[in-house]
DNA sequence: GTGACTGATGTCAGTTACGGACATCACTAT
DNA sequence: ATAGTGATGTCCGTAACTGACATCAGTCAC
């Protein structure tokens, strides 16, 4: 071969060592391309921005999503299979991965642009979740709402995941999760309109 | 005066219009101020980045997120906080901004860019709320998982209040999403751990 | 085997989003 | 008057991208 192969990941790998030990404000693409032996032009070729050399390669990811809509039992309700896309999702990331996870998302922490690029990936998700929960014939807003405030617990067990200390599982903190923001809505009352009809006819501007 | 007062302003306004009319990406920060009058400069000493233009100015909205929470009852789970903070947030957008709101939302959503900013923004606003809810005494994961979910619903709501033939008020939309998110997960089960618990026992990785 | 083709890379030049440093000049307080 | 302030202009630099073109190992057709 004419070139070292994987330049891609090389990139990545470098890019995330970089910005973990100058910042990722400090760091040229210019420059995460020469520690690889590329150029910044090749840099552009792989990734379409630069906050992308830290997001790409997620397919997998997106796929341990959609899998976990798949495996949902044809009858599931929307929050059943949520909670089979958790389940999915959290398996994605075995403990094994936690340091690793924990570094990458310090780095992530620490820039709004990346938090930026965070959030609209997330919101990616939501999106292809719902697209399967509709598939499964859920309407709207009922797949978005579900999706999204999956994508919600699954960020909040990530979050706890990570922090310092955190034994449990991503799964087993999911499920935790989930489990509170049933409680949380179960709390409103037992009828369906009890909660919010409360103050809905008081002052509905 | 040496200068026309309300520069912000006036650039907001026209770079909306530019935006509107030719794309965001098709429009350059020193065309914007031109427009109006001023130098590149200028317009980057009033926003700290060209995507902000659109951004800038929302305090009064976060404001009334914030009012909504403080006038919730002492006594209120943090779902009916949360149903307080949808009908103060709102009330911000009254029927006669919807052909407005409607023209901006169509900028932000063609440009990926700006999508990514304006979930920033959003989960601004769920910080906000969620440090108003624990002020209140609401722990974690609760307080951050019914902020978030909030805002979720506040967006799934501004999206339909938004659409051709919509003629609800966004306040009356907020409303029945929220009960459609109770509606969801009620059906799940009376037990708060029926839900998740019937599978968490099976594969915890 | 030779020649066309491909794909990943390099090179170069250009545009645009910013940011630092300094000047300007109406307005204001003293 | 004099000094100070605040919004602006001017100038210049850096870094994020982008388009056009060159290069050259490997591969495939013939």
């Amino acid at each position: 071969m004419r070139w070292e192969p994987g330049a891609r990941q090389r990139l990545q790998g470098a890019a995330l060592e970089l910005f973990a030990a100058r910042g990722f404000e400090e760091v040229t693409a210019a420059e995460i391309a020469q520690s690889v032996g590329l150029t910044e032009r090749t840099f552009f070729r792989h990734f379409s921005d630069k906050r992308e050399v830290l997001f790409y390669g997620q397919d997998q990811f997106l796929q341990a999503f959609i899998d976990g809509a798949d495996a949902a039992p044809p009858g599931a309700s929307p929050f059943e299979v949520i909670a089979c896309v958790l389940r999915s999702a959290a398996s994605f990331f075995p403990d094994e991965r936690r340091a690793q996870s924990r570094m990458r998302q310090s780095v992530i922490d620490q820039n709004p642009a990346l938090r930026e690029r965070e959030l609209h990936k997330l919101a990616g998700l939501a999106t292809t979740i719902a697209a399967a929960l509709r598939a499964r014939g859920v309407g709207e807003p009922a797949a978005t709402l579900a999706a999204q405030t999956g994508t919600t617990v699954f960020g909040i067990a990530f979050a706890q995941w990570i922090r310092e200390g955190e034994t449990r599982s991503l799964s087993g903190i999911a499920s935790d999760v989930l489990r509170e923001l049933f409680d949380l809505t179960a709390a409103l009352g037992l009828g369906s309109s009890a909660g919010s009809g409360t103050r809905a006819d008081s002052a509905p501007n």
